[in-house]
RNA sequence: GGGCGCGUAGCUCAGCGGAAGAGCACCUCCUUGACAUGGAGGGGGUCACAGGUUCGAUCCCUGUCGCGCCCACCA
């Protein structure tokens, strides 16, 4: 017996077990051993993150391609894991640390550290992967793997030194994006833009040679800049070579104020004469056009500011080459320390007592903020690691111009392509403790020949200097070592690094006669991205030649966010096709954002976030499932309210009540049934209309158009089977035994069994439930819904039923409107006009129906209709309401006046086009066709309308 | 500055070359034996605006207005 309601908190948990048990999510299952396989490789989550509804949506519409794959008897991977997330993660553990009051990262140094982001690993790290079950996700969770896992970390570092060998990734001495809170360089895309009310300073360089006279603007040229405190690292003012303004002065020097630096003007095409006063000041170790502007003249570059971004003037070399002592540059070099934002104002201060401030504007700009610690980000100059991104992307562009690779919505494509062919250096190190280690090793540079070696002290940021040191990069340490071995000739240490303490080491080891040398690795770790860009092949086995890649290498459809193209899309296709030679996967589905009810982003400060688990606790999972799907068109954002969920869910309760309904009746599924034998025009029509619905759902699925597929999936089981098969297989299912209820309760059972399939990828809980307690009743079956086989029906197309039910539908329909616009409670006649033989024994068969749901008393045929009846035109035959004394004449005489004013505006129309001989001539023959059927309904629809209202007339 | 997208029923959105759709909301009626988490019926739209292409435009093209988002730049 079917439950009196359903109830997902107690089905899910127990159904998703079932699942488990069985292995039905299993990659490989050896009955699919000669079937197609289909990938997806999950956007891999935080690690200790947890669900959200944005995962919530992306995870939906996986499941919902891998179980509709799945049914369809393909081999399915879809491949689970989690991303280690280093700059979240790392950040997540020391804000854990600072609340319980323990000592900081630095404090406890690396090791323990990451001991420590390892236990919070194990500890939250399942977390996420229980939410997804929760939300049905059917991968394979026996294959799960994580970007730290051994054999991942493997892989990336194969990947780092092939790269290196290939010369795509190297180092690199530049500006790079610094994080002065994370203490570490981002990447360009986790830079954020925000827009900020800055102000514009004007300021006053004095010439060269001149007094300085803030009255005599010959005595100085005025630069704008927005960041005044850069100033101190000025090497050169720039003007564009062809501004008359400025042309005698290019050559001339100014000399930089508050520091006594000689600088030069220079002429370069950067400077603008329209922006500020034309002049521009050139810092650049603090900007990226002056960087470029710098390398162009050969200038300086002086770096002021400390990896915290506090200004840092004294033992800093650049700064102190060619100044003369002072007291303006004593006063100076005493701001060492202080924060960039309180030296901005200082600094100011002091330039505006010498006169030397023109004015100050206000002005709006847009700040570079760290996406992660929302903190402003400083142009730093550093080695770091890149990767030679522009070659990467050649073959990564042509994949998908050549249609290898496809962006669902393709209009991503054009994105794609103008990020791609833009391309900057992917800055890949990052000076964070929690992530894949750069397996590169540092060792003393070799002088003279190789006799002598030399030991730098190592850069406060990256450990050590290109130029400074020797360098192995090597998969491991032991070749490490063998390579170090090769190039020193001598005995081969891991030390911990370039300081003191391993000078010592050496100096004590030398004492007593040790001959060796030591290197020591680059102390900083990979972005994340970089594992993440690995994950279609490295999640396989990579680099090991597993079975694995060789058969679900390319994946078929990864589904993920559009705010990760770049990040992550675009590396995997770089990675892909340099590794595997082949595109990480066919299909690329990209779905938008998840909004609440009004619209309006989710975010943790809004408090606006809808926690989907709360969701599945109120409603189920295949609520929550079925809502997202509905809402998934291509291309827009998705909104998600409480009431959404509450229909869907109603949706489900419909479904579980339909089942009711079939079991009550002692429908159960009939061994062998075939629809396609079924006599009864209601049963041959609800499979016509099953399998038009399962073609549409299977063509929607197949265009990644989810929310298509799941609109007809409703449409077709609230709308046409509950609506209207339920509704007239009653008298059927409640009449007399004989053929035609054994039909029927089959037929029943058996488009039920179909909409269970087809709800599945959908709503996998209550249909796999429903699947089971069905199998109770009629011939066995065992298996489970999640992997039987998806509904292919052919041939059960049937136009003669079609026509058939159809007419009565609209029939009941029409007469049922009738009824609820004149208010009438009574049973009433229904005499159908001038009808043919057909349709007469059409009525008969169907009599009990019409009278049932249309609540009329008794059916009869007329030669036409009777006085004063409502007359209603149903597909063309007349069906006539005896209702005199009953109905408003007048009221009756206006709705079929409105009526034939429809026919005939409906008869103009059609005639309009007819009567064109261009449309004639022109348009496609079914469509005139088409046209031409139309008119002919509706003069006929015209004719009889006419005739009714003359009937009336002549009624009084 | 460049790119992408959106303006369709009160609200939220589908549809995107051949007679305007759904859900919610609203109004009327219904405790009929699957379901009140329900059933029946109904009102409501010159498909932003202006041109153009076409036999035919909500749909294609161009422009205008309004609204998002992305990228770049910002002295």
């Amino acid at each position: 017996m079917i439950d009196k309601t359903y109830q997902p908190s107690e089905v899910e948990g127990r159904i998703y077990k079932i699942w488990e048990q069985a292995g039905a999510f299993r990659a490989g299952r050896p009955e699919r051993a000669q079937a197609k396989p289909y990938t997806i490789v999950i956007p891999p989550p935080n690690v200790t993150g947890s669900l959200h509804m944005g995962h919530a949506l992306n995870n939906t519409l996986q499941d919902i391609l891998c179980r509709f794959e799945r049914m369809r008897g393909r081999d399915v991977l879809w491949q689970p894991g989690t991303d280690h997330a280093g700059i979240a993660t790392q950040m997540v553990v020391e804000r854990q640390l600072a609340e319980r009051k323990e000592p900081g990262r630095r404090e406890m140094g690396r090791e323990a550290f990451l001991k420590r982001v390892w236990e919070w690993k194990a500890e939250s790290g399942g977390t996420i992967v229980n939410q997804l079950k929760r939300l049905g996700a059917s991968c394979d969770w026996s294959r799960e793997r994580f970007t730290m896992d051994e054999g991942l970390s493997r892989a990336v570092r194969k990947v780092f030194v092939e790269l290196y060998r290939d010369g795509l990734i190297y180092k690199d001495k530049r500006l790079v994006n610094w994080d002065p809170k994370l203490l570490t360089a981002i990447s360009d895309l986790e830079v954020v833009q925000v827009e900020t009310k800055g102000h514009l300073w004007h300021l006053r360089y004095p010439l060269e040679g001149k007094t300085f006279n803030p009255e005599d603007p010959s005595t100085f040229i005025v630069v704008a800049t927005t960041r005044p405190e850069t100033m101190l690292g000025d090497t050169a003012v720039a003007v564009h070579p062809d501004d008359e303004r400025y042309k005698a002065l290019v050559g001339k020097n100014v000399i930089l104020p508050l520091v006594g630096r000689k600088i030069p003007i220079i002429a370069d095409e950067y400077s603008d004469p329209e922006k500020g006063s034309g002049a521009v000041k050139i810092t650049p170790a603090h900007d990226f056009n002056d960087f470029e502007v710098g390398k162009r003249h050969n200038l300086p570059q002086i770096n002021i500011l400390s990896v915290e971004a506090k200004i840092a003037l004294k033992d800093n070399a650049e700064f102190a080459a060619g100044l003369a002592p002072s007291s303006d540059l004593e006063a100076t070099l005493a701001m060492h320390g202080m924060d960039r934002f309180a030296a901005r104002k200082a600094i100011v201060a002091r330039l505006e007592e010498k006169g030397l401030v023109e004015k100050i504007e206000p002005h709006g700009l847009s700040v570079p903020h760290g996406d992660r610690s929302n903190v402003v980000i400083e142009p730093f100059l550093t080695d770091q690691w890149y990767v030679n991104a522009k070659k990467m992307a050649e073959p990564a562009i042509a994949a998908v111009r050549e249609g290898k690779t496809n962006f669902v919505p393709k209009n991503w494509e054009a994105t794609y392509f103008s990020w791609m062919e833009n391309i900057q250096p992917w800055c890949i190190s990052r000076q964070l403790w929690w992530g894949h280690q750069i397996p590169a090793w540092y060792g003393p540079q070799i002088t003279d020949e190789g006799k002598n070696l030399r030991i730098y002290p190592g850069d406060p940021v990256s450990g050590a200097r290109t130029s400074d040191v020797e360098m192995f990069v090597a998969p491991s340490e032991e070749d490490a070592i063998r390579q170090a071995i090769e190039r020193y000739g001598r005995t081969v240490r891991i030390v911990s690094g370039p300081n003191e303490q391993m000078r010592n080491i050496f100096r004590a080891a030398a004492s007593q006669g040790e001959d060796f040398v030591g290197i020591w690795r680059d102390e900083d770790v990979l972005d994340t991205w970089f594992s993440s860009a690995l994950w279609p092949f490295s999640t396989l086995g990579w680099p090991d030649e597993t079975p694995e890649v060789k058969r679900y290498y390319p994946t078929d459809t990864l589904v993920t966010g559009f705010d990760i193209i770049f990040f992550w899309v675009a590396r995997m296709m770089m990675m892909g096709l340099h590794f595997q030679k082949e595109v990480p996967f066919r299909d690329v589905y990209i779905h938008r954002l998840v909004r609440d009810a009004t619209g309006a982003k989710m975010s943790k400060s809004k408090g606006n976030v809808v926690d989907p688990l709360g969701v599945i606790d109120d409603f189920g999972a295949d609520a929550l499932r079925f809502t997202l799907a509905r809402g998934a068109a291509q291309g827009h954002d998705i909104r998600l309210g409480p009431q959404d969920v509450e229909n869907n869910r109603n949706f489900a309760t419909k479904l579980w009540n339909a089942a009711r309904f079939v079991e009550f009746n002692g429908a159960a599924r009939v061994e062998g049934f075939d629809p396609k034998s079924a006599k009864v025009a209601l049963n041959r029509w609800i499979a016509h209309e099953t399998a038009k619905a399962a073609a549409e759902i299977t063509k929607a699925i197949e265009a990644y158009a989810f929310n298509e597929a799941a609109a007809a999936a409703y449409r077709f089981v609230w709308n046409v089977y509950c609506d209207w098969y339920v509704e007239l297989s009653k008298p059927l299912l409640t009449g007399p035994d004989g053929a035609a209820k054994d039909e029927t309760r089959a037929t029943a059972a058996w488009a039920l069994d179909e909409i269970i399939k087809l709800l599945h990828p959908f709503m996998p809980f209550i249909t796999e439930e429903l699947w089971a307690v069905t199998a109770e009743q009629g011939p066995k079956r065992s298996g489970l819904l999640a992997l039987s086989d998806w509904p292919k029906l052919d041939g059960l197309t049937d136009d003669k039923a079609e026509a058939e039910i159809g007419w009565v539908i609209e029939l009941i329909t029409a007469v049922r409107s009738i009824r609820a616009e004149m208010n009438i409670s009574v049973n009433i006649p229904l005499v159908l006009a001038g009808a043919s033989k057909e349709i007469e024994s059409r009525a008969e068969r169907w009599a009990e129906f019409i009278k049932r749901l249309a609540r009329v008393s008794e059916i009869s045929s007329a030669v036409s209709a009777p006085q004063g009846s409502v007359q209603l035109i149903v597909r063309g035959e007349v069906a006539a309401l005896p209702l005199i004394g009953v109905i408003d004449l007048d009221a009756e005489r206006a709705r079929l006046a409105k009526e034939l004013a429809k026919a005939e505006s409906d008869i103009a129309r059609v005639d309009a086009k007819l009567n064109n001989a261009n449309f004639v001539a022109r348009a496609p023959e079914e469509v005139v066709e088409e046209e031409k059927e139309k008119r002919e309904e509706a003069s006929g629809r015209k004719v009889k309308i006419a005739a009714a209202l003359d009937a009336l007339k002549a009624a009084k």
